[in-house]
RNA sequence: GGGGCUGUAGCUCAGCCGGAUAGAGCGACGGUUUCCUAAACCGUAGGUCGUGGGUUCGAGUCCCGCCAGCCCCGCCA
């Protein structure tokens, strides 16, 4: 939709910041003139690889054309000035010129472990917060009323959550929306055939459970699939029901308090907080969008129905597509209700939520509807200026064969069956080791750290991936105890608790810190990105971003823990490596809490 | 027919406004435990980045064609 600039993502945002500054007025002393036009930019980054420093600046290269010199006489020219250059000298070592005109940088290893102190104790561990922000919408989950959640949901709930708690980790008011599927026709064929077969339901609260509604769904679904006189009085139904019928409302209200309490079953054992706000809420809107429309001129009867035509999106004979907002029986549809949605989000309270970002965490199947709704809010003018509203697609949910994960029978899996076979087989898992290792644990420890390690080995396995491509769901490989897994993550914590337990003392706050070896300084490097990589979380909604650097965090963790000892060190190493222990630990935590997941003192 | 997404090592995947010799995990093979949980660590092997062009000093990354898989395409959400 709307193309914010790109952040630069690098490490150590403000130190990113500075060196960025220093390089930008080096160039333009060594090279005035090439000032002159467009303004330089140093093509500041990351290291590619970490015997290339911490940054390497590439804008050397790009300016051998423009000023006809050899790109390793630019690099040295800049660099000079650099050198010249007391607050950057302060900063960097002596910088390097390498390969065909790459500046590499590499802080000065004080700044580094000043850096690192300022982290000690901080509980934002050096991120941020926003000053002031407008709404931001997640909209998220989002099951139907009478269907029970499925593996469907799944991507969409754990990645909105992650989304919804790295922007309120960053201080924007996040609204975290559930727009259920509780309108609309699907509601007409259900309360026309429970009127039919099983009337109490519509009178009695929780006359028939879940399950069985659930099945009247799918008998409903398929009447009015194959039945045109069903149609007909379904489509009726919902009419009446939007028009606000009582008997019809009661019937709704019904159904909708008893999905609300199994879903809500879910979220609790997730950990997952959803305020609902279904479509119906925008039942009272949706005239008004039809006649907004209609005032902006956009709005096209066509075979009875009111449409705005796409612009640049054509259908099969070659003509604009259409967006229908208004039915040919007067009913209103799904993008009249997504509209009205995006109409009232940026539009200011109390007719409207004021939300500056809007953000939709739904399967990528979706993105031409969305694409679509989009455009005719844009042209019909309610998305302000500054605004940005963004679909966030995923993949599919496939099995380990690569088709679409179904049950062995050949039905969808229900979320809960699923999450109780992650922790079936996590629990399986620990008392297998429990056994070889001859450890006796209480029954308390066994089910609280296999309920904590098989949810976080479904929200992790799935939030570690790219979201944009299908993902392939596997209980073997997402309760791997190897690998870039949530065990392998959670372990790492573990081993951390394990040291304070055996004496560490991780009240770390004014320690002075010295450091030696490699493997410290690789800790300290890594600990040092957390800013950059949650910035980039933000920025790009790819929690996997996270995930990666958390893993690699682990991963050094795991080595330095490996080849360098904590405890049994002299001082003044053992302070600081019980330092850097503990920000390991506070990184982890924070950064598995984003992820919606908790760890453990032991497992 | 039109549109979208995807295609990188045997498998699952990273690859951040184009940048140095394309990375990781699993699996395979080999090694490490008197020491803070070995659920770990160290090493080896393994890739024409689907394919053919183009742009560029430089392309897995940008543009075009083609192939393959998946998804979407007016009154369902």
């Amino acid at each position: 939709m709307t193309a914010p600039p790109r952040p630069t993502t690098p490490a150590m945002l403000r130190i990113f910041e500075e060196l960025n500054a220093h390089l930008a007025a080096a160039t333009q002393r060594a090279f005035p003139a090439a000032a002159a036009g467009q303004p330089l930019d140093p093509q500041l980054a990351a290291a590619s690889k970490p015997e290339f420093g911490d940054f390497q600046a590439n804008g050397a290269l790009a300016l051998a054309k423009p000023l006809k010199q050899a790109p390793r006489a630019i690099a040295t020219a800049i660099v000079n000035q650099l050198n010249a250059d007391t607050s950057f000298t302060a900063l960097c070592l002596p910088p390097e010129i390498a390969g065909p005109g790459f500046i590499n940088l590499t802080l000065r290893p004080e700044r580094l472990a000043h850096e690192l102190r300022q982290r000690l104790g901080d509980p934002r561990l050096g991120v941020p917060s926003v000053a002031a922000s407008a709404p931001v919408v997640v909209d998220f989950s989002s099951p139907n009323i009478a269907k029970e959640m499925h593996v469907g949901h799944l991507r969409s709930t754990i990645i909105g959550d992650s989304l919804a708690r790295v922007l309120e980790f960053r201080g924007h008011p996040v609204l975290r929306l559930n727009h259920v599927g509780d309108w609309g026709t699907q509601f007409g064929m259900l309360i026309t055939h429970l009127k039919q077969e099983a009337p109490e339901a519509l009178s009695t609260a929780d006359a028939v459970d879940l399950g069985d509604l659930v099945a009247f769904y799918r008998q409903a679904k398929a009447r009015f699939d194959a039945d045109e006189a069903f149609q007909a009085t379904s489509r009726e139904e919902v009419v009446k029901l939007q028009g606000g019928d009582p008997v019809s409302l009661k019937a709704w209200g019904l159904l909708c308090d008893q999905s609300r309490r199994e879903f809500q079953k879910l979220y609790d054992r997730l950990d997952i907080r959803l305020n609902e706000r279904g479509e119906s809420f925008y039942n009272p809107y949706l005239e008004a969008v039809v006649a907004d429309l209609e005032a902006s001129g956009l709005l096209v009867t066509d075979d009875g129905a009111r449409c705005v035509f796409l612009e640049g999106v054509l259908g099969k004979d070659g003509t604009p597509l259409p967006v229908i907002v208004q039915k040919r029986d007067g009913g209103f549809n799904y993008a009249t209700t997504d509209l009205a949605a995006i109409r009232y989000r940026f539009a200011e309270p109390p007719e409207g939520d004021g939300a500056r970002r809007v953000i939709y965490v739904t399967d990528a199947g979706q993105a031409a509807h969305f694409a679509g709704v989009f455009q005719v809010a844009a042209r019909a003018g309610w998305i302000p200026k500054e605004a940005r509203l963004e679909h966030v697609p995923f993949g599919l949910v496939q099995g380990v064969d690569g088709k679409k994960l179904k049950t062995r029978a050949g039905d969808t899996v229900r979320l809960r069956d699923l999450l109780d076979e992650a922790v079936e087989r996590a629990e399986a898992d620990l008392r297998r080791r429990l056994q070889e290792e001859e450890r006796s644990e209480d029954e308390a420890f066994i089910t609280h750290a296999a309920t904590t390690v098989g949810l976080a080995a479904v929200k992790y396995a799935d939030l570690s991936q790219n979201r944009s491509t299908n993902y392939q769901f596997s209980f073997d490989r997402m309760l791997a105890l190897t690998g870039n897994t949530a065990p392998y993550l959670l372990y790492a914590v573990v081993r951390i608790a394990g040291i304070a337990r055996k004496g560490g003392d991780m009240a770390t706050a004014g320690t002075e810190l010295h450091f030696s070896e490699p493997q410290e300084w690789g800790l300290v490097r890594e600990l040092l990105k957390l800013d950059g990589v949650i910035a980039e979380v933000e920025e790009e909604l790819l929690p996997n971003r996270l995930c990666t650097y958390l893993f690699e965090l682990s991963q050094v963790f795991n080595r330095f823990y490996d080849q360098v000892p904590v405890l049994k060190a002299a001082e003044p190493a053992r302070s600081s490596r019980l330092a850097l222990c503990s920000l390991t630990a506070d990184t982890l935590k924070l950064g598995m809490g984003l992820l919606g997941i908790p760890t453990l003192e032991r497992m």
